[in-house]
DNA sequence: ACTGGAAATAGAAACGGTTATCATTAACGT
DNA sequence: ACGTTAATGATAACCGTTTCTATTTCCAGT
């Protein structure tokens, strides 16, 4: 179940996962599906991001690497991208600034070339 | 009242600043607050960040400028950053995947000077 | 001052995504 | 089969935010 949840392409929200589970036959329920996602989310199996308005949207990503994604705002389509040149900023102004523990959060929101018209 | 709301030191969420407010005696509704906040962002008057858990904060800045923040965890105590680099990199990446409309996210949160212990 | 209408306001209710509760069901070892 | 344990899912709670709507405030014109 884990793995058919995050087969779907680009980023999802919960909701649409659990609606397409659905769709597909999966006799699931929401909390289980908000349930798998957060473990998953901690394997770091799966990414998530925050889109505008606060709503969290899951992908299973090739990368189990540190990246950030490009992520389109109609389709959820997404690409992923890594910043070397963004994480050593960070970590510059932060030493500058001396804060300790820093984390950064990255995301880029888009129109695909599907989407662009 | 805009220029009370305004003067806070820091990052702080709405609820927060409707709190403060009425402790300054104040009469305002939270209702209020949210409509202020929403019109000076939209003038640019003030910036607005969402932190981890996406409750929304808020703040007025120095500059009026495009930039970012590193904001402590603990206290809301923030430093403007710019990031000509990230924009930059940002606006590389995008053309990249042919993506257009590109909008990015860019926060820094950690622990001030202050709260490092 | 008085009036009438537009704008601002505030409390309560609604909203939407997420999380917690808890009884039920499935899974597993013995 | 049995008992124990973990997983499940419907419902309700949660919390920040937005909407609703009745009321109040403001102000121009008289």
């Amino acid at each position: 179940m884990a793995a058919a949840m995050a087969s779907l392409p680009g980023f999802r929200s919960a909701q649409e996962i659990h609606a397409e589970l659905r769709r597909q036959g999966e006799a699931v329920g929401l909390t289980t599906v908000y349930r798998h996602l957060q473990v998953l989310s901690e394997q770091g199996v799966i990414d998530t991001i925050r889109d505008p308005s606060g709503e969290s949207l899951y992908r299973q990503c090739g990368s189990t690497a540190h990246h950030h994604h490009l992520t389109c705002r109609q389709c959820g389509r997404s690409v992923e991208v890594e910043g070397r040149v963004v994480e050593q900023w960070a970590e510059k102004v932060a030493a500058e600034a001396g804060f300790t523990a820093v984390d950064h959060t990255v995301e880029l929101f888009g129109l695909c070339p599907d989407h662009s018209g």
